[in-house]
DNA sequence: TATGCGATATTCT
DNA sequence: GAATATCGCATAG
C-alpha cells in the first residue's frame, strides 16, 4: 500500500472494501476517490491536530472516520508517516456482495445509489465513528482486500464540495463507471 | 434533468 | 455566528 497521498488514492481504485458482519459480508469495489495531502488547505488536517482528527495523524492505512454537515459520517483512509495528517476520502462503491443487506440499510432498491456518495458508503456498509483510528490493512471487521486486476481508465478531475484549492485534480475515478457519484458528464 | 433548500454536529472566527 | 470533504426531497423546466 502506498505512503503517499496521491498514490495512495489512485491505488485504491478498484480495490475492495470488506465488512465482515454477524449476518453476512458486504463487499463493495472502489470507483471514486480523493486525495487531501499534507498542507492541502481543505484538509481538516491542515490547522493541525485536535480531539476529533486525532486518527488522521496515525500511520497509513488506518480508517479516519468523520461527521460532517450535520448528517453524513465520511471514511477515509490515512496516508503519509504517523504524525503528518493527510489522507484518502472514499467517495464511491460498486456493490458486489451482500446487496440485499445494504439496500436495506440504506432504504433504496436501486443498485447504482446504494454506494455512491461519501455519505452513502458509511450508511450502506454500516460504519460507524467506532471504526475511527482501526487498521484497514489486516482482516477484520472492516478491511481492504484486492480484487483480480482488470482493465480500467482512472480518471482525474477537481474535487467536489469544497471551497480552497479547488483546482488541483485529486479526485479520481473508474472512467465510465455508472457508480461513480456527482455529475454525470466526465471525460471518457 | 437541473437547481434549491433544510437538517444538523463540530470547529473556527 | 459562519462554514463545512453531504443527502434527499421538492419544485420547475
Amino acid at each position: 500500500m502506498p505512503v503517499d497521498t496521491v498514490e495512495l488514492a489512485q491505488f485504491l481504485i478498484g480495490k475492495l472494501l470488506v465488512r465482515e458482519l454477524s449476518g453476512g459480508r458486504r463487499i463493495g469495489r472502489i470507483v471514486e476517490t480523493e486525495a487531501y495531502p499534507p498542507g492541502d488547505s481543505s484538509g481538516h488536517a491542515f490547522r493541525g491536530q485536535t480531539a476529533s482528527n486525532r486518527s488522521l495523524f496515525f500511520e497509513h492505512g488506518r480508517a479516519y472516520v468523520h461527521f460532517s454537515y450535520g448528517t453524513s459520517i465520511l471514511l477515509n483512509v490515512t496516508s503519509e508517516a504517523a504524525g503528518t495528517g493527510a489522507s484518502v476520502l472514499l467517495r464511491a462503491l460498486e456493490p458486489l456482495a451482500g446487496i440485499r443487506k445494504m439496500m436495506r440499510s440504506r432504504g433504496t432498491s436501486r443498485i447504482v445509489d446504494l454506494a455512491r456518495g461519501p455519505g452513502r458508503i458509511t450508511i450502506a456498509m454500516r460504519v460507524d465513528k467506532r471504526f475511527d483510528g482501526a487498521d484497514l490493512c489486516a482482516r477484520g471487521p472492516l478491511w481492504l482486500g484486492t480484487d483480480s486486476q482488470q482493465l480500467m481508465t482512472i480518471g482525474a478531475t477537481v474535487r467536489i464540495g469544497i471551497s480552497r484549492e479547488m483546482n488541483r485534480k485529486l479526485r479520481f475515478y473508474v472512467c465510465g463507471s455508472p457508480f461513480v457519484s456527482g455529475p454525470k458528464k466526465l471525460p471518457a
